[in-house]
DNA sequence: TCTGGGGTCCTAGGACCC
DNA sequence: TCTGGGGTCCTAGGACCC
């Protein structure tokens, strides 16, 4: 049967999901006016924010790219359409497009608002991997009118190294046994994992293309890139053990939100606005994630784009706008050093889930309630009987979700007493 | 009037505890 | 009195990606 060439008994299929030009392809979709023309989403210049954000195919034959400043995008392309980003049309069509993958199967990642991980191992039922490809692309394209790629192999990094090899509307299988011919020949710069200046430090050994990375001696990698030079060797050898993680989207590490300033300023009540601006900004996007900040960071870029992170760790969750204003502040009153400040910016680090935290919280209502003496008492007990004190980590949201029952189930039955 | 804004992961050093 | 080393927490910065 033709399934078992597909599917292996010992392999997984991977699909990566590749929006081609994704924000000019969703304004094209929306006023088809605008297709076949060089068009490019850009910020406002008048607010320094002039770069081209994506462009279309059209725009792209004419030297434009992403980060471009849109004054060089003109010159190179005088025609060029410039429109300003529509970030909710992008996030509906995004919708849409996940939808269409969550059709075939479930263990779908998405990685941005415009890519995505799939497993189509277990959905032999559906036909061929490049069959269920083909009906997803052609889906995406009938239904939302948009174009994307898909990458079809083993694993996640020939799968993302595969949609990138032909666009727009390209399906490309990538197999261990095609890397020597489709894979080792294309220059290092472009793996996916290697940037500018690791491409840099591995040209000083001669490495050029993946194919070098992938056949040399990994100790030389090791002292030049550390651990990372050990794993970037592996995958370009085809090794990825990394699953299709379909809970690590709500699994948020961060939040936060940054302005570049129409003009750089010095100006300590233009700071204070803005800080406050950009905190009530978090607080919006922590109520709707439903989690709680334990630590914030505060980024300045300077008039020479030199950027400073300075951050502080609390000893409790905060979740209000006012919370992240006054650590921001206070970052910024100790740290700042006068000279114009280009950009500001506030994330909210060490999130736990509100639900999680609401347990804590509990607790230490309690404690008010009942008396702190009665209850280190009691902690002070289990300390002894369990050799380490169960409540130590409390803080730590990792630590939290591990010892919460077993704190609720003390809490209990210390409130029977 | 050169270079946005959203993230993740890794490293490295000092403090502190055992 | 002199000593090693592991582990965790915290802070800052860098590389990378879309």
């Amino acid at each position: 049967m033709i399934v078992s060439k597909w599917y292996p008994k010992n392999g997984r299929v991977i699909f990566h999901v590749d929006m081609n030009s994704f924000y000019a392809s969703v304004e094209m979709a929306f006023d088809p006016s605008l297709k076949g023309k060089p068009l490019a989403i850009a910020g406002n210049p008048e607010e320094r924010k002039g770069i081209v954000v994506t462009s279309s195919y059209e725009a792209r034959k004419y030297g434009v790219k992403t980060t471009m400043p849109l004054f060089e995008a003109r010159r190179l392309c005088p025609d060029l359409i410039v429109m300003r980003p529509n970030f909710e049309r992008y996030r509906t069509a995004s919708k849409e497009m996940f939808k269409i993958l969550a059709d075939v199967t479930d263990t779908i990642q998405p990685v941005s608002i415009d890519e995505g991980y799939m497993d189509v191992t277990s959905c032999a039922e559906q036909g061929s991997p490049p069959e269920i490809a083909e009906r997803i692309q052609q889906r995406v394209y009938e239904e939302l009118d948009l174009p994307c790629s898909i990458g079809i192999a083993p694993n996640k990094f020939l799968a993302k190294m595969a949609s990138d090899m032909k666009k727009p509307m390209g399906i490309t299988i990538l197999r261990k046994r095609d890397l020597s011919n489709k894979l080792w020949p294309l220059p290092i710069g472009e793996m996916y994992g290697v940037g500018e200046k690791t491409a840099e430090k591995l040209k000083k050994l001669d490495i050029e293309t993946i194919g070098d990375l992938a056949n040399r001696p990994v100790l030389d990698l090791k002292r030049l890139l550390g651990i990372n030079g050990e794993r970037l060797q592996n995958r370009a050898n085809g090794i990825d053990d990394r699953p299709v993680d379909p809970d690590a989207v709500h699994e948020f590490k961060s939040i936060g939100t940054s302005t570049t300033l129409a003009q750089d300023t010095t100006d300590d009540a233009e700071v204070r606005t803005v800080l406050r601006r950009l905190s009530k900004k978090v607080e919006a996007r922590m109520q709707s994630k439903e989690v709680l900040a334990r630590n914030v960071q505060l980024m300045i870029r300077y008039h020479d784009r030199k950027t400073v992170t300075r951050s502080k760790q609390l000893s409790e969750f905060i979740q209000h706008a006012d919370d992240l204003f006054n650590v921001a502040i206070q970052l910024f009153d100790q740290h700042w050093n006068q000279v114009p400040v280009r950009l500001l910016g506030v994330t909210a680090t060490d999130l736990a889930e509100k639900s999680e935290v609401t347990q804590q919280l509990d607790l230490f209502n309690y404690e008010e309630y009942a008396g702190k003496e009665k209850l280190y008492k009691a902690i002070d007990d289990l300390t002894e009987k369990y050799g380490h004190n169960p409540f130590k980590k409390l803080s730590s949201p990792k630590d939290a979700q591990v010892t919460t029952s077993f704190q609720k189930d003390f809490l209990d039955d210390f409130k029977k007493e």
